[in-house]
DNA sequence: CCTGCTATTGGACCTTGGGCCAATACACGG
DNA sequence: CCGTGTATTGGCCCAAGGTCCAATAGCAGG
């Protein structure tokens, strides 16, 4: 499939424990990067990652800590994952980590399986992401080429309304609906209701309330 | 909405703790009841909850740790919001307990309010999680009425085939094919194919796929 | 043996959807 | 002023869906 391998982005100020560290996952095969702060890593990577990738960040770190990075990213909307590694963590900030969306956390020392085991379960959850975000952005282009007219059809088509039913809501005739039909289904690429339905419940594009 | 209240489970060997978490809850107008072990508590409740309700459980307790207790719900299929609390946890305790769904991990001596606070995050959530597997098996009951072969012509028509279509598929004359889709549709009470469409992609009935 | 359920088919009839071609009105920008 | 895009409507025709009607065959249970 991919020729270039899945990236693991490693964030420690320690810099002998980022050589260890890409040291290790270049072994596993992947891609290893490091990067001595978290500004350092948010300012070489200012949008989020479009391909499998996967955090591993020490929490106490100068600047800005693993945890703020983590909400840097989350709210950038990054489904980048993060593993956490700490010598000296507490409950409170692996709990704050964790519900973050942390895929673990780590204390050092820690076995170098366990840490592979967390990068690949991370990748594997960004592949997912990944690749639901891009049919969800697909769905989006295509929605954006429909004018409003249409949007507001196809809110009524997908409630599985007779063409009677939506031009009397619209106030229009039975026959404009059915070109405005048409329309959404060849500009939403769907071959029929049915998938166009499908298409607009993974967007979260909600169907029209009876007047 | 609900005349009785929320029931907030308070599972501790500390009777002291068991005695004073009650009185808190109670006091924030919730149903406290307290077990004195993990066994206690899963043998009266053997059944996952069918109304929200949120545990509180001690990480050390003798017999079944708190987080083996946790795991058995899971194993049970019970969706009932677990909140930690704990005097001496560890990190690599905390991890599991988050992986595991916890809503939070607290450690002692911890403020009530917090725990108030994490005991309304986790009953609204299961409020959410109920109400969404009411719908779920709503649906499936009503997915059991049908025959093998509405089954088959419903994964056919939700993937928008034409009567003619799924009539070749099934080798069967256009009509009959009507007369399930009629059938399915008026046991499944959906209005619409549009309708059925949601309804089976909210309990994950997958369509057919063309052959 | 009769009854009821399921799967299957047939026909007649009306409603609905969809394709094709054409047309008007309006706003916006070159 | 003219071309373009959008919204709107019309007719014609055919395909497809939905609703009545009625009927046959297999199969399990009382």
């Amino acid at each position: 499939m991919s020729l270039t391998p899945p990236t693991v982005f490693i964030v420690d100020d320690d810099a002998s424990i980022c050589r260890s560290l890409a040291r290790l996952v270049r072994q596993a095969g992947l891609d290893g990067r490091t990067y001595p702060s978290a500004e350092a890593f948010l300012e070489a990577h200012p949008a989020p990652p479009s391909r499998p990738a996967c955090l591993v960040v020490d929490l106490q770190m100068p600047g800005l800590s693993g945890l703020e990075l983590q909400q840097r990213l989350l709210e950038s909307h990054s489904s980048c994952p993060v593993v956490f590694i700490s010598g000296n963590g507490d409950i409170p900030s692996t709990v704050r980590a964790m519900r973050q969306g942390a895929v673990t956390f780590l204390t050092k020392p820690f076995d170098n399986d366990d840490l592979l085991r967390a990068i690949g379960e991370g990748l594997e959850k960004h592949r997912a992401t990944l690749a639901a975000g891009q049919q969800v952005s697909s769905i989006r282009e295509r929605m954006k080429t429909l004018t409003e007219r249409e949007l507001e059809v196809m809110s009524w088509v997908i409630t599985g309304a007779l063409n009677k039913q939506v031009a009397a809501e619209l106030n229009v005739v039975e026959k404009t609906v059915k070109v405005h039909r048409a329309r959404v289904l060849e500009k939403m690429q769907a071959q029929s209701v049915a998938e166009l339905v499908r298409l607009c419940a993974l967007v979260g594009f909600a169907a029209a309330e009876p007047s």
